[in-house]
DNA sequence: ACCCAGGTGGCCC
DNA sequence: GGGCCACATGGG
């Protein structure tokens, strides 16, 4: 019995569930973290929609569509010079390794599916991750630069490594996909509530998770 | 006029 | 391996 499950009560109790990944489908979720680099989800959500009023929102139109058009929708989401060459990119190796059928994609073991990911370009370990999780339903515990943050600060960790972080919050919790995905939900919402760079700890219903630890630049990649 | 956002890829040493 | 940097739009 860890501190880790018992922060995740006490998030739960204060935050409730959070319904994460917000999509309609499991397509629109893998577009979703492909926009979502480095950008706020409520530009994400206004570019989705914008693919949708186009009738973009589809992997086939995606994959079939020139860059003009789908960058014109996306360009809200920031990055436009490389997010909707990813975006198509990505839709296309959907279609051609499993000829676009998602219960194909993911039908494979969860680290064969991971490692076809991060082999896209614009996927990296969160991204991959957020895919599996949240679109495949595999039992994938993600990790982004606030899960870091809240780890470190309250004296969990010294590491900044993806691997380390992801393997210490699995090695701490049952497995179960449903509960990663809101546990990283609340773990976002908490962040945003009261652990901002600039630690400031009202009335923070964690106590004193800003007191500990110091921040990371930047998760670095890889364990090995 | 800053700083930040649910990262990633590319350099350099 | 580690340490910077660019990427780009929109909101506080």
């Amino acid at each position: 019995m860890h501190r880790v499950i018992g922060v995740y009560r006490r998030l739960l109790a204060h935050y409730g569930p959070q319904g994460w990944w917000p999509g309609e489908s499991r397509f629109e979720v893998i577009v979703g973290a492909l926009l979502m680099h480095q950008t706020s989800w409520r530009n994400v959500a206004t570019a989705i929609g914008n693919l949708r009023r186009a009738h973009l929102l589809d992997m086939r139109r995606l994959a079939g569509a020139t860059i003009r058009p789908i960058e014109r929708h996306v360009r809200v989401a920031g990055l436009h010079r490389s997010k909707p060459a990813r975006l198509r990119a990505f839709c296309r190796h959907l279609i051609d390794r499993a000829d676009g059928d998602l219960d194909r994609y993911f039908g494979r073991p969860t680290g064969e599916v991971r490692r076809d990911l991060l082999r896209q370009s614009g996927v990296g370990p969160e991204t991959a991750d957020s895919i599996l999780l949240y679109a495949g339903g595999h039992p994938v515990f993600v990790v982004d630069a606030y899960t870091v943050r809240i780890a470190r600060r309250l004296g969990w960790l010294r590491t900044d490594r993806y691997d380390d972080v992801q393997r210490f919050f699995v090695r701490n919790l049952p497995v179960d996909p449903s509960m990663y995905g809101e546990y990283h939900a609340l773990l976002v919402a908490h962040a945003k509530a009261f652990c901002q760079p600039k630690p400031r700890c009202g009335p923070c219903p964690l106590r004193r998770v800003c007191a500990f630890g110091r921040d990371t630049k930047r998760i670095s990649p890889s364990g090995r």
